[in-house]
DNA sequence: CACCAGGAATGTA
DNA sequence: TACATTCATGGT
């Protein structure tokens, strides 16, 4: 029975606004996320080819919305060059480990950009995937890699079903807030 | 006014 | 390994 149905929970146009917002989300909400990509839009350098032909400056003030700008436009001309000369024909491990070795790529970026932009069957763990497990006792450590390989053992390797369950986990954690009525069920943000 | 958002790098012990 | 600090904008 399919009682939810897609989230479409990260909308881009093509494969390299996936890993510009990769970059861009970074402890930022998300509609900030969205002015930033709509001023790259806006003149043409929402790729990562463009991007890594643009002054640093002008990335920076298009990017500014999504906040911590310096250190993201940086990140963006190192992942741009990554990508440059990049092999798509690797195991996703290989892959991994490349995407960790990119300044401004962490575990939570990489997973994201694997799974998201290049469908690899990979589990994003972020903060709320740890505080549902803690809340909800599903396991015992919050580590990531032991938090990700917990959801892996536990769950077909499907990659649409992986995008589906971060998403719904993320959607439970903005559905339930403090702010709201009824919060007291709250699985993830209230205590 | 404080707190948080779809984190990661860097420094300290 | 385990924390603390820094980065910065915008919404609540």
């Amino acid at each position: 029975m399919k009682v939810f149905g897609k989230q479409y929970w990260w909308p881009a146009d093509t494969q390299d606004e996936i890993i510009i917002g990769a970059i861009l989300t970074q402890n930022t909400a998300w509609q900030n996320v969205e002015k930033a990509i709509e001023n790259l839009k806006k003149v043409g350098l929402c790729s990562l080819d463009k991007i890594r032909n643009a002054p640093q400056n002008t990335i920076e003030d298009l990017i500014k919305p999504s906040g911590f700008y310096k250190q993201k436009s940086l990140y963006l001309k190192e992942i741009a060059n990554f990508f440059k000369d990049f092999n798509e024909n690797t195991d996703t491990l290989n892959f991994r480990k490349s995407l960790l070795n990119i300044k401004g790529v962490g575990l939570e970026t990489a997973d994201s950009i694997l799974l998201y932009a290049f469908s690899r069957p990979i589990f994003v763990v972020d903060a709320y995937t740890k505080r549902f497990v803690e809340r909800k006792k599903l396991f015992y450590s919050l580590e990531y890699h032991k938090v990700q390989q917990f959801f892996m053992h536990n769950l077909p390797q499907d990659v649409e079903l992986y995008k589906e369950y971060h998403a719904l986990i993320v959607k439970l954690a903005k559905t339930f807030c403090r702010k709201k009525p009824n919060c007291k069920e709250c699985p993830i943000r209230c205590a």
